[in-house]
DNA sequence: ATATATTTTCAATAAGTTTTGAAAATTCAA
DNA sequence: TTGAATTTTCAAAACTTATTGAAAATATAT
């Protein structure tokens, strides 16, 4: 396979990728280009790699960026504003872990605890599913994450290097 | 608060939730109500509850078949169909992570495998960016994969007591 | 067999999300 | 300043996905 067909592949499949993790296809497809590119990248270069418009190409940039997975780099002489990606896949999953427990798995336990707390007799048959039920999820969810705050302050060879003991 | 406040706020959460992780909102508040529903409930229970039509319903119910996350229940004497899902929320982790290694990391895995095997001199700036990237989330993704595999063949007791030894 | 209850399907429609592109804002050099 | 280059914004359009509802299929009781 050629080098053109190959990187048209992989920007296409991330792209799909990214949709089931709740992560827009031309985001990921932005971020796809980058992690490939060996230089910083302007506005103008990925609009044309990936035939798409200069709004889209600025908002998702721009979520990228929220995201802690790309960086503006200004280029000395040049006008342009330069885009470029964390490389470091380790370093790239923590920070989408990070970013993901604040965005969602936090705002979840934070709900879960205040449900747990409802006022009813806890022999009734549907009140003791419930709390049984939002129990179960929040004590996961709280074992999930303490593993998480742990990979994500972890640094890969450490925390790979330990697993592989752990699962000897 | 009471508990049909509760329980619409979780319904309502768990639905937002599930969009984030490429679930569709339906789905996901389908799965909500039923674990938190004692006793298997029908089609038109769902229907009511939710507000929804029976078409929708019936589509959802058997996605969430299909992802192993609920079952048909027959009731002697009934003529319709009841619904449960599984409560235990380890059964329920192991079982989401199941399809989607299946669905997703497997076959990015087995793509990546083949994008590595470009032809083009290694010492071309572009070609080895390309190769290095891909490389780097294959073996990501492998390590990812191994731990998964671990995780849904064990048992939750044994999985958690070895975590606490690990993470002591 | 026939009637009735129940489930399934799927084309049409609605709702939601992403993308465009041109105008407005900003930046920067002269 | 002024003006050219560049980036940002956002309403409208395009696209995608989810939902409805009624007709068809299936199951069950009499």
């Amino acid at each position: 396979m050629k080098l053109t067909e190959a990187k048209a592949q992989f920007i296409s499949s991330w792209g799909a990728f990214g949709t089931h993790w709740g992560i827009n296809r031309t985001m990921a497809q932005i971020h796809a280009l980058l992690l490939i590119s060996p230089d910083p990248i302007t506005q103008d270069d990925i609009m044309e790699q990936l035939s798409i418009s200069r709004g889209n190409v600025n908002m998702n940039t721009r979520d990228l960026i929220d995201w802690g997975l790309v960086d503006r780099v200004l280029i000395p002489g040049e006008r342009k504003e330069f885009f470029s990606a964390e490389k470091d896949i380790w370093k790239v999953a923590t920070q989408i872990i990070k970013e993901r427990k604040k965005r969602e798995l936090d705002p979840m336990l934070k709900l879960l605890n205040q449900l747990e707390q409802i006022d009813g007799d806890k022999k009734d048959k549907e009140v003791k599913q419930f709390v049984d039920t939002i129990g179960g999820i929040r004590k996961f969810g709280g074992q999930a994450d303490k593993v998480l705050d742990v990979m994500i302050k972890a640094d890969e060879s450490w925390f790979l290097g330990s697993l592989l003991k752990f699962f000897k």
